[in-house]
DNA sequence: GGTTGCGTTGCATATGATGCAACTGGCGGC
DNA sequence: GCCGCCAGTTGCATCATATGCAACGCAACC
């Protein structure tokens, strides 16, 4: 109907479907309206997929989301070496500072979160962020983090892909003001956030290094900013900085501080 | 060619795919012959599966899983209040014993591993469980702790599927001796691995209640022989059962301990 | 006891997935 | 530099496969 039509028909009525069933509890007759099919035609598509356990059915006879997902999504995460030796440090810094602590990654093309700290604490405001989400490569703390430290063919070649948006009045929405800024970023040494996505979303992000220096993910703080304002986060940077560092040095990263 | 042969054919291939590119990077050739297919025919799949964020094309050009299959992980592990509730307690629990730490929970027919904390230290011994992967419901700690504390209609229902299979001496292979054990967990409180589905493993679980006194999971420290025997395991039993107490807790039950 | 709504099954059909064959482009050997 | 090889891509004709239909089972509700 729309798009390029060279996709497989059902694989993707399967993936809306699976998609549907982690919002939530899906029945056969929705799953059908949903795709605009016969319900023998959804009922199939969902018991292909119960028996891959992408689904599972309930006992009122819906369908959720099953374990088999869940477990390529662990096997995928745990091959990072990363994340396993982020873990500690980033939920040190969370007790340490109260603020939600995020892990970002360049993985592909996109930047995303391979892992989430929550606040223990009752959050009226829970952030979105999600892990496996990706983040925008030039309106996030985290993005603009890991696009200043990249070759610059590489940085170059993601740039391209992209479209700028003006998401509030603090984005850096054209790639001059945007390079101006990674220029700065270099020069301090890590990245600030101010609203540029969400006008209430305040972060702070710090680089991560593997073994050879090369930056290849970033840590950061969040805040809403009603909690707690840019300028608390800042005056929580020392520790995330040390964390970043930390984490990079677990990498085999040997630090030369300037 | 076997089995039920009402199922999607597609969907399938797509299923067998991703689960192939979620252990090692697939290229095109390769996803074909794994699947006795035409490379066209694989390449539409895998063009769909990218389109979904399912897969994600390196840029050598071979195949891996996706961020949106991560996404759609943490979406469904987000939703369970009782991981949110249980992931600092455990914590606490690894941190104080040493062991590797599980949380277990019924699901659908299943019982499924749905947070791990594995110890620090370098385990030449990686334990092969992994979040999101079904465990044996009469073969481990936290499979018998749940079964034991089950309504008698549930158990019976349960274990009506399963064939017994009798994986080490001390697997408790038929329905009688596994009743009888069963009394004795609930007699007791806890339940005992001794090494039922993997002679190396050994694991103590107790139970977690929610807020009607149901036991809805298990926590578990496990240990392989070689470290930890099974006494020193017990030794950190008050440790357990006051962290699945303590996580009880939050979950809304009022104890009333005998 | 009829009626309604949901899920399931068998079957005929045509639509959409498939394989083929031709094309591209990069790489390595000669 | 030329050639051949191999991996990936594209257009198209074919038919296998996913689909819709209609009939059925079943429970809930009036």
């Amino acid at each position: 109907m729309e798009g390029d039509i060279a996709l497989s028909q059902s694989i993707r009525r399967a993936v809306d479907l699976i998609r549907r069933a982690a919002e939530h509890p899906l029945s056969l007759t929705e799953a059908a309206e949903v795709l605009g099919v016969h319900k023998s035609t959804a009922l199939r598509i969902l018991q292909t997929l119960e028996s891959a356990r992408f689904v599972r059915r309930t006992g009122a006879g819906t369908y959720v989301l099953g374990s088999g997902i869940i477990e390529l999504s662990e096997l995928a995460l745990g091959s990072m070496d990363l994340r396993q030796f982020a873990a500690a440090p980033l939920r040190t810094l969370q007790r340490q500072t109260g603020h939600t602590v995020h892990l970002a990654q360049l993985t592909g093309d996109e930047i995303i979160y391979i892992d989430k700290v929550d606040s223990p604490a009752f959050d009226a405001v829970k952030l979105p962020s999600r892990i496996g989400r990706a983040v925008s490569i030039y309106a996030s703390a985290v993005g603009k983090t890991i696009l200043a430290y990249l070759p610059t063919e590489e940085r170059d070649r993601l740039l391209s892909h992209v479209v700028f948006e003006r998401f509030t009045p603090t984005t850096y929405a054209d790639r001059e003001s945007l390079d101006a800024e990674l220029v700065r970023i270099r020069e301090q040494g890590w990245a600030v956030d101010n609203g540029e996505h969400d006008t209430y979303v305040m972060c702070v992000a710090a680089p991560i290094r593997d073994s050879r220096g090369r930056v290849i993910a970033a840590a950061s703080m969040t805040a809403i900013e009603v909690i707690a304002s840019l300028d608390q986060l800042k005056d929580s940077l020392p520790l995330l900085l040390d964390t970043a560092n930390q984490i990079s040095g677990e990498l085999g990263h040997t630090a030369n501080l300037g």
